[in-house]
DNA sequence: TGTACATCAGTGAACGCGCGTTCACTGATGTAC
DNA sequence: TGTACATCAGTGAACGCGCGTTCACTGATGTAC
């Protein structure tokens, strides 16, 4: 057994951390003109870095699109919480689930299928923590809105998120059409209080 | 000019059309196992047959998946036709939807998504011809639901059909959860009224 | 502050692979008589 | 029915391409003193 000498591990060098975040960004927009068949050799060019490089930060295609995604979730799961003190809590709960399917129409159906499928276990518990930061933070804008049902929102939100997800994915299939995403969300959600102002 | 001559086209040679029968099997199978990363040359493998022959039948990708889809939809559309005459019209239309869902549920999202968008002018009239069969049996069911809405039936059935086709794709993504089409479809036709029994 | 150095991030040519696509050729078969 | 033949479907080796991935090497930089 060698194991590493005790103490706090070296801490990630500037260039490597420029690196990093500069692959997450062209990966992004690779992932957005070409989903799944964006090509990891262009995606480590256009950052301006060897191709060894992309596979040291990113071992595979799928933990770059786990970081993308991580990301995301903590921004639209602090805006969901935020959302909790709103004075209308139908309005809240719309307005979350509008971010999330703008979120998740980034990609090409990527960031929809992730978001649906199950997680991959090798991909550690990164995604299936996003999952479940997702489901929670669904479930108490869901429970406000229908205090009595609180026992059932979670199976329901988990259903709700994955429809509006759907949704999502199915407009970025038809992007002539702007206005598709808005009567999706409305036909996805007739289930649930209308917002007062609409 | 040198037209060809006039008169009946010869016909189709039998071991052609067994070859085109033969093909569309196979890659429905490919396109049911790896979506849109099938691989061609593995379907005239498949089918017994030389690449170059695959390429006299379907010279496109797209074009072998629209003669599989025009198939499926000629079904679908009789079999909404005759569900005109079922008693309750409620249930005929959830019965039909959840046909379409079905059928849209069967290729890595590769169906659903060519259901929704746009249909590729290069492909001829085949596609537009599958929407708008489909968009005029939906309607026909729809309006039978609610006649005084005939006007807006045609609109409404075209978000409805695109959500119902994306709630199959999200199924798709989630194979463990055989339950989920089910439950996605109650939600994404809560708007509609309900068949009696269920 | 300055310096020596071990660590590890970065490099990018090279590899093998499977893909889509072509095309000169072979051979099956529908048609006309 | 039988036959000659023009048509066109079938073939599959070959091509170029871009992909993911590797790895021996270089060099930047965080750390310890």
């Amino acid at each position: 057994m060698t194991d590493s000498p005790p103490g706090r591990p070296r801490q990630m060098r500037t260039d490597a951390r420029k690196n990093r975040e500069r692959l997450l960004n062209v990966a992004r927009a690779a992932f957005a003109e070409h989903g799944s068949h964006a090509s990891l050799n262009k995606i480590a060019q256009g950052a301006g870095v060897g191709s060894g490089t992309l596979y040291r930060h990113f071992p595979t295609l799928q933990s770059l699109l786990v970081a993308i995604i991580t990301d995301d979730v903590e921004a639209l799961c602090s805006k969901g919480r935020a959302l909790l003190t709103h004075p209308s809590p139908a309005e809240a709960l719309h307005d979350w689930l509008r971010d999330v399917a703008v979120h998740a129409t980034t990609m090409r159906g990527l960031v929809a299928s992730q978001m649906i499928a199950e997680p991959d276990p090798r991909e550690g518990a990164a995604l299936a923590a996003c999952h479940e930061a997702i489901r929670t933070t669904g479930s108490s804008l869901l429970a406000r809105v229908n205090p009595s049902g609180a026992a059932t929102a979670d199976t329901r939100i988990t259903d709700l998120l994955t429809l509006v997800n759907a949704a999502a994915w199915a407009s970025e299939q038809a992007p002539y059409d702007k206005e598709l995403l808005n009567r999706l969300l409305v036909l996805a959600t007739s289930s649930l209080p209308s917002p007062p102002n609409q």
